[in-house]
DNA sequence: CTGAAAGCGCTTACAG
DNA sequence: CTGAAAGCGCTTACAG
């Protein structure tokens, strides 16, 4: 019964990792950071007392000497109303946050202040992190393209225009979700295949109308109708009925997102026209609004939590040095439900 | 056109500042940690150096130094399907998050990782934040009650049962908001006034019963029925069904959840029962549902950004030292609307 | 009121 | 393959 465990209040350090061990701090500090070059026994020597001491390094002297703050910022648009009501950004904060704690950097949140857009690049500029995760859709992006030379960024949606510098993204391939959408309907034997497409001035909604046209022109068929909207089940809605109203024949509407299919459909409960019998449906977006449609969407699932682990690790990658291509696709799968 | 500005590569330091403003970097510590021992001349002097070098400190040495992490974690529950469907989440950690950030503290998400929930507690308590907010409602909760004096803690929902040891929780007064959505009722000449509770296993269920109770008490008026559900659309419509099945006279509904009242009005709407004319309806919760819920809901708005940073703001002064009482209870407004 | 110096807990050339 | 030593950028007793 040596009092080999109780030992001093405070954590332990690595001198006392090595005072136990019997060897130099130096030593424990090569085997806890992995280098090959140390004698196997000593490594199990140092494995044995790190655990029994229940060692854990000091993230701020690491920090402090590597010059690497070991924090990782994900930047999110202050956009409350489009926060809420899109699980969007909660599902890849979450899949971001939980990859992020297998790794030993921490992930943190920054919320872009839209009273001072200022504030949050230099925050980024300052030094107080190594990367950044940039979320935003629209007009700050390119304030954010010319720090990445800065500052290592990955980006979660394609710039619409070319950039002026390069960047790296990571996101899903919205065309060929598209494509799978569409050719499932033409699958089931649709023909006459309309299109409720998300707006038009975002990446997303041009690459799944892409999409859906490419499907459809490898089928040797025609395209139907394309009415725009929003995203959300009230613009579905609406642009369902100008469909209607348009007096194409169609027997099938690949909607770009399940919000717009949800409210698409009640707009073909309230004019009695049947789905799938009448018109066969497939979205993009596997959520509440897929799961709860009466009835249930076939969707593609966009796995959002899995793009927020790798948009983390893509970063750290950048942060490491390693070659990243420009554009990393994460997959999607089509989820097969009722309405087709 | 001196170089002043055109320095050396790399972050500028302590010693530059000093250097440029002629004082010892001790004296610049001190002025940047605003002690107040510093002649105000050396001050100007360091403020014009800061200023002029854009120096930022290093946050890694300064939590060496001071053996603290500079950094807190917030707890939430891994259930992705609660964690999507409630707009609390996202607005708690937007709240926090935007505090944090005007703080020298960085805010981290801790998912709550259900395979191996020892991982949340171990990272706790190895050292490697300076306090945590636990937002977790249900059974995890009182493992966190154990640590919390071993690394300072903030609740962010009241325990049903008496804690093993005191802890600190901030939270809207519940209660007070059901007083208050009740009293509305009961101002505008409702006297028969039934409730739809949430879960009677939570605090926030049984706190808006009694507040509830209490306000028809005060008006010497009897309660109507109780029927109570998840918080749920669809738990509140089926509680309003209940409702209408006991045949109890009744002229106003105090539904515990905008979600539940959303429920709730669908009902009365296929019974052709008019609000608010033949039942007037108040409810807790300013969000999607209330304002997108037809007619309107006069609602008790919780500011649930505001608890996030109050949670942020608490945790703080705990870790700081300060005395913090027990419980913080946290502002809420009555919104007026067409419901009532 | 201010500076010189020690020290926070690590990593990493530099010798050997 | 390993250790002694320097140093990362701060804060804070300790003198003066």
């Amino acid at each position: 019964m040596t009092n080999d465990d109780s030992v001093e209040a405070g954590k332990p350090t690595l001198e006392a990792v090595g005072a136990l061990a019997g060897v130099s701090r130096a030593t424990v500090s090569r085997v806890i950071n992995g280098y090959a070059t140390v004698k196997p026994e000593m490594v199990d020597a140092v494995n044995a007392a790190v655990a029994q001491l229940r060692y854990v390094p000091n993230r701020a002297a690491r920090s402090l000497v590597k010059r690497r703050t070991q924090m990782i910022a994900m930047v999110i648009p202050e956009r409350t109303a489009e926060f809420f009501a899109d699980p969007y950004f909660a599902e890849v904060i979450q899949g971001a946050a939980m990859y992020a704690s297998s790794t030993d950097h921490t992930l943190t949140l920054l919320i872009e202040s839209d009273a001072d857009p200022e504030k949050t690049r230099r925050y980024l500029t300052d030094g107080n992190v190594d990367g950044a995760l940039i979320l935003s859709h629209h007009s700050s992006a390119p304030a954010y393209v010319e720090l990445s030379d800065t500052v290592p960024m990955v980006f979660g949606v394609r710039p619409l225009e070319p950039t002026a510098r390069p960047i790296h993204v990571v996101d899903v391939d919205n065309v060929q979700a598209a494509v799978a959408a569409t050719r499932h309907l033409i699958d089931r034997g649709r023909t006459n295949i309309a299109t409720i497409a998300g707006p038009l001035d975002t990446a997303a909604g041009i690459d799944r109308v892409d999409g859906w046209r490419a499907a459809i022109a490898h089928a040797g068929l025609e395209p139907g109708p394309l009415q725009a909207g929003t995203f959300t089940p009230a613009s579905g809605a609406e642009a369902m009925q100008r469909l209607l109203d348009g007096g194409d024949r169609i027997d099938a509407v690949f909607a770009a997102s399940a919000q717009m299919a949800a409210g698409a459909l009640e707009v073909l409960r309230a004019h009695s026209i049947r789905v799938p019998y009448d018109i066969a449906i497939t979205s993009i977006d596997n959520n509440y609004f897929s799961t709860s449609a009466n009835p249930p969407l076939t969707t593609v699932d966009l796995d959002t939590a899995n793009k927020g682990a790798v948009l983390v690790q893509t970063l750290l990658r950048l942060i490491g040095g390693d070659d990243v291509p420009p554009f990393t696709a994460v997959p999607t799968t089509l989820v097969e439900r009722q309405s087709v």
